[in-house]
DNA sequence: AAGTTGACCCTCC
DNA sequence: AGGAGGGCCAACT
């Protein structure tokens, strides 16, 4: 494994996003929980930038990543807060002015 | 090699 | 409830 190091550190990147891909439909989760998850505690800003590594590639449910306060880490004049938005409502997931309720919709941590 | 930044998180005011 | 600062670690310039 670990083939040649020409992968570089993409391989954290792989681990935070298959946690993502972990996250189950209708459940978001926190940055900080992501990366633990991941196996690399206290690191949530890594797991953000693995989330904007070729996610889009990857097909990694991005949105559903949210912050630890259950807020969306996107302005709301951003695109990808709306985009977000919908995604999660589309899953179930209800977004009040830019908010989860983690109570509800936060992921266990386990399938 | 050193400095700056970052889809963050926590604490304090 | 909202804003500001500090911290941790890796990636980027």
């Amino acid at each position: 494994m670990q083939d040649n190091q020409t992968t570089t550190s993409i391989q954290k990147y792989k681990a935070i996003q298959g946690v993502v891909l972990r996250i189950p439909v209708g459940c978001v989760a926190s940055y900080g929980q992501v990366a633990a998850l991941a196996g690399l505690p206290g690191r949530a800003r890594l797991a953000g930038k693995a989330l904007g590594f070729k996610v889009n590639e990857l097909h990694v449910p991005w949105y559903r990543v949210i912050r630890s306060n259950g807020s969306i880490a996107f302005p709301i004049d951003s695109l990808q807060f709306k985009t977000q938005t919908e995604l999660l409502a589309d899953e179930g997931v209800e977004v009040k002015n830019g908010r989860v309720s983690m109570k509800k919709f936060q992921w266990d941590g386990r399938l």
